[in-house]
DNA sequence: ATAAGGCCCTGACCGC
DNA sequence: TGCGGTCAGGGCCTTA
């Protein structure tokens, strides 16, 4: 699933094959894909811009364009935002095709339509609710102990919550907390401030290799997991330490990896790393 | 304010 | 082989 590392790998993958190239026509083919403005408004306002700046804030992908305007995008579950080749093969998957002036298109492709993408001139109503984001000088410790202070929730549920902090999925959310080695099932408010640098830490440490690696695209095919701009698998899978290795050995101890569900998400630690 | 649960979706997978 | 049921899950919404 796209987290901050993937996003951000396609943001970097993107940037130099997209910057210049002008939309020359769009195709909305399931309407609740656009958030923002109405799918017909989308169409009329996207048609003859052009790519300009690329960003990205916690999970949502920022598409500058020339006017002003920014493509947002937000993958979710089972998103992709693919340039295909001219002539490539439609599927029913594809739920926005954006038409480029070089004859290949840019499409978003969603299995499960749980996608959003929106065409804004204002960034706020649709970023502001995020917290830090994590890896760049913004997310500092004092505000992250006081944001776990009282909470009751599992720190692995918070650490879900992206107004605590921007761009963590279930995937980084586990491993962050077998590095730091702290038990999902804490509560937030139950960590130590040592024990919230350590997570601090790690989740800096996590999301950096992670986009490292071009991110981690899991088992199954490239309909439903994550893949790059081009097709591409990314390599972090294989230095998850927990993530959906259920019944392996833990690398440190060599105890199984257990599974539990907490927060409706599946969550992956060492019973014996993890305290 | 916080926490918990439902909802959106559909392919993969399981058991019969 | 075919079929029905269950699962996965990010963000948003409702409810308590």
């Amino acid at each position: 699933m796209p987290e901050l590392p993937e996003v951000e790998t396609y943001v970097r993958e993107l940037a130099p094959v997209l910057s210049g190239r002008q939309v020359i026509g769009a195709q909305v083919l399931w309407p609740r894909t656009i958030a923002a403005p109405a799918p017909a408004n989308f169409v009329a306002q996207i048609r003859g811009q052009r790519f300009h700046s690329f960003g990205r804030r916690g999970k949502y992908m920022l598409l500058g364009l020339e006017s002003g305007l920014t493509l947002i995008v937000h993958l979710r579950m089972t998103g992709h935002l693919l340039l295909m080749p001219p002539g490539a093969a439609p599927d029913k998957h594809m739920h926005v095709v954006m038409a480029l002036d070089d004859g290949r298109n840019l499409v978003f492709q969603d299995t499960r339509k749980f996608g959003r993408l929106w065409l804004v001139s204002e960034l706020g109503p649709v970023l502001d609710h995020l917290g830090p984001e994590p890896l760049d000088g913004s997310f500092m410790l004092d505000d992250f102990v006081q944001r776990l202070a009282g909470r009751k929730a599992a720190v692995k549920a918070l650490l879900l919550d992206q107004t605590i902090v921007a761009g963590v999925g279930n995937i980084y959310a586990d491993e962050a907390l077998f590095a730091a080695g702290i038990h999902p099932t804490r509560s937030g408010g139950s960590l130590s401030r040592a024990e919230a640098a350590r997570l601090q830490q790690a989740i800096q440490n996590v999301l950096a290799a992670g986009i490292a690696r071009a991110g981690s695209s899991l088992g199954g095919s490239a309909l439903q997991n994550y893949v790059r701009p081009g097709g591409e698998q990314g390599e972090f899978q294989a230095e998850h330490n927990v993530f959906q290795r259920t019944g392996k050995p833990c690398p440190t101890c060599a105890t199984p990896v257990e599974r539990i569900v907490l927060a409706q998400r599946g969550t992956h630690f060492c019973p014996h790393c993890q305290r």
